[in-house]
DNA sequence: TTAGGGTTAG
């Protein structure tokens, strides 16, 4: 139904259209509206192009462009930025480069939300450095920075392993007048939570409370999980029931926390109860939901059940991700299944997920553990990522198997990348090299160790 | 239009 109205009125109708996800009919309206004379302008463009941007992808949003040019109106900074935006939840450095480089070649100047959204982008490709010079440029540009500003660069610090200077940055915008939202002491607590400085994000969180902020669902969580990684499994199951009493547990976020901690505790029953509970007040199940579901049911070892609940994900519409088919190629191994592990693992790499990392390395440790060390080293070989659970894995059972110079080279290459190790491992390697009378190897490689160590540490 | 919490491996 089309109407004779405004352009105004198309932008509404278009709005809600597009809220509705019927993106084909709302660009079907568009064209009856300029058959009518009801001409639609930069906002109509800008409200399809970010539908497309978060319902579709970034490509068909980007070939908008092209029609919204040909209709004879030109994209303008809100464009550019949701596009800029769509790129950065893919992680697509490259692409928000090209199209921030485009904005200023259209001669569209960048506001403030065009740097905050690079300066995300590049946090969340790990380009920390990069990051700060476009927080600079928000001063250079003569443009105001505003919270959201400081509010992601607390948080791309927290998040790239810069915690005390995302403290630092905190105190210096304290000290300068900046009032801290509940947002900012989330990113901050969590930041601090996670990097394991827990006496600090107590602080913060006494500070919020002064603030006269008060926690919420978000704050909980974050502290709750806290306590779990902690290991103070009580006091993170008295905020969960406290977040129940004050009606936090609205969504699934606070129940996977909990049946994530008890799964890894090999509570099961206790996490199907969790997981019950959540479906029983109602709570629909999204894809981390299911994911948890699967993790429980391959540590029970009920790998059918798994399977089942693959069905009902894409029954109900929903995509599997990386966790999914990591927590799968993990109860396949753990189930001693290699050959339905690696098959899966080559499904995954084929789907072009961004990372397999984890997933590798749960079959290089069941592959080495089960004493198929060379299997287990062929998949070494052809993983392009590693990291120090890969090595330190492959280092601790070469030496189980006692082949303690292939652990030292292992161990070696390792260390001259810049990675860490557990101390575990490279203490296995040295006391196996002295036990089977190679001590002046162990001395040589003890030597290599420290200088790693003042290297890079 | 941007930013915060949940799910994977020793």
């Amino acid at each position: 139904m089309v109407c004779r109205f405004s352009t105004r009125l198309l932008n509404i109708c278009i709005a809600s259209i597009c809220k509705a996800q019927q993106l084909e009919k709302a660009e079907a309206i568009i064209i009856d509206g300029i058959r009518l004379g009801v001409l639609p302008d930069v906002v109509t463009y800008n409200t399809l192009i970010a539908a497309y941007c978060r319902f579709v992808g970034i490509d068909t949003a980007y070939s908008v462009l092209h029609r919204m040019r040909e209709a004879g109106i030109n994209p303008d900074v809100i464009t550019y930025n949701s596009l800029i935006a769509a790129a950065t939840r893919h992680c697509l450095l490259s692409r928000s480069l090209d199209l921030f480089e485009e904005m200023l070649q259209m001669g569209i100047l960048p506001n403030v939300w065009s740097y905050n959204t690079l300066m995300h982008c590049f946090f969340k490709s790990g380009k920390p450095d990069e990051a700060n010079m476009v927080f600079r440029d928000i001063f250079l540009s003569n443009l105001s920075p505003c919270p959201s500003t400081f509010n992601i660069m607390i948080n791309g610090l927290c998040k790239n392993g810069y915690t005390n200077n995302a403290l630092m940055l905190f105190r210096n915008l304290q000290r300068h007048g900046f009032v801290p939202q509940i947002v900012t002491y989330n990113i901050l607590i969590n930041g601090l939570c996670k990097s394991g400085r827990l006496g600090a994000a107590r602080r913060i969180l006494k500070e919020l409370g002064e603030s006269g902020h008060v926690p919420n669902a978000i704050t909980y969580t974050t502290v709750m999980k806290c306590c779990f990684r902690s290991r103070q499994f009580e006091q993170g199951l008295e905020i969960f029931s406290e977040m129940k009493r004050k009606g936090y547990t609205f969504d699934a976020f606070a129940y996977c926390t909990v049946s994530g901690a008890l799964v890894k505790t090999g509570r099961t029953e206790e996490a199907n109860k969790c997981m019950e509970q959540m479906v029983t007040n109602g709570i629909e199940l999204d894809i981390v939901s299911y994911n948890n579901l699967i993790n429980l049911y391959c540590r029970e070892g009920k790998l059918e059940n798994a399977y089942k609940l693959l069905d009902e994900i894409e029954k109900r519409g929903l995509e599997c991700d990386k966790y999914t088919h990591t927590i799968l190629i993990d109860g396949l191994c753990k189930a001693g299944n290699f050959e339905s592990a690696q098959q899966h693992l080559k499904y995954m790499n084929m789907m072009g997920f961004d990372s397999n990392l984890v997933a590798s390395n749960c079959l290089i440790d069941a592959l080495s553990k089960a004493g198929q060390i060379d299997c287990a080293m062929k998949v070494f070989h052809s993983m392009e990522l590693k990291d120090s659970f890969t090595y330190s894995s492959l280092v601790h059972n070469l030496c189980k198997a006692r082949r303690f110079h292939s652990a030292s080279k292992l161990l070696l290459s390792c260390l001259r990348g810049g990675m860490k190790i557990l101390k575990s491992a490279q203490r296995a390697v040295l006391a196996g090299l002295r036990s089977s009378g190679f001590t002046r190897q162990a001395r040589k490689l003890q030597l290599k160790i420290r200088l790693a160590k003042i290297l890079h540490f």
